[in-house]
DNA sequence: TGCTATCGTTTACAGGTGTAATCTTCAGGT
DNA sequence: ACCTGAAGATTACACCTGTAAACGATAGCA
């Protein structure tokens, strides 16, 4: 107990973040730019006030080069995804995902495959102990 | 194409949502307030504003009673979790469920009883078509 | 060495949220 | 016919978000 104060991403913030996570390295703000003209259309500057805010948040880190500054992230993919889930399931379906499937389920959002790739996880799960 | 344009329930609104969901028919404000006095402890004045803005968003409806409101819903809890668990699924997992799944599974989140219910679900959809 | 293109920094600004306090109205009791 | 207490309505206010524009510093070119 006693986490860490727990840092919360927007959803615009959060596709900055998916760019730092994908990014091999350290990326400059225009590279960020440049990876999210195609989903969002932002200026410059509004790219640059997100990775800001990230930066005061400590999702990120910059390390200065030259002129400008490298960003990457800090906050590690996987607990962010952790977090978010959790909390979701834990709102909307009381805490347990059968509800959630059952749901996508029942609104056919699973294809035949989806359905194969579910049952070789929970077969993995049953086995793995 | 063209749905009605979406109805935004915030966190706090949500859980007066659910008491509305909930009971067995309209309510009183101050039944909300009760309602909710055990997880939330808010002000019934918080409690109204939220019904307030849930009016404005249309997500509820309110008949008078004679000096006071009755409220009951507008917007399906059904409709309200497909749009919020579709989504999330959508920004984390680009759309599929099953990565969410794994996530849950290797976060050691599922118990003997919840791999039964899941495969019980899958056996379903996959005969189902 | 002065100008300009480029970075980062600061400021903006409206709308949503969380969380109420205060104001207004009116039905019911004295 | 008042007063009071409860309901709803209005106002508050700080912080977060989305979305930038404006400002300031500075490295590199002319």
């Amino acid at each position: 107990m006693s986490n860490p104060p727990a840092i919360n991403i927007s959803d615009a913030e959060s596709h900055v973040m998916e760019v730092l996570w994908r990014a091999p390295g350290p990326v400059v703000a225009e590279q960020v730019v440049v990876a999210l003209s195609e989903s969002q259309h932002w200026q410059t500057a509004t790219v640059k006030t997100l990775l800001n805010r990230l930066l005061k948040k400590g999702a990120i880190a910059a390390q200065k080069d030259g002129r400008r500054f490298l960003y990457s992230a800090i906050l590690p993919r996987e607990a962010w995804l952790a977090r978010e889930s959790e909390s979701l399931v834990q709102r909307l379906f009381g805490g347990r995902i059968a509800p959630l499937v059952a749901h996508f389920g029942s609104r056919k959002k699973l294809s035949a495959s989806d359905i194969q790739e579910l049952r070789k996880l929970i077969d993995e799960f049953d086995d793995g102990q």
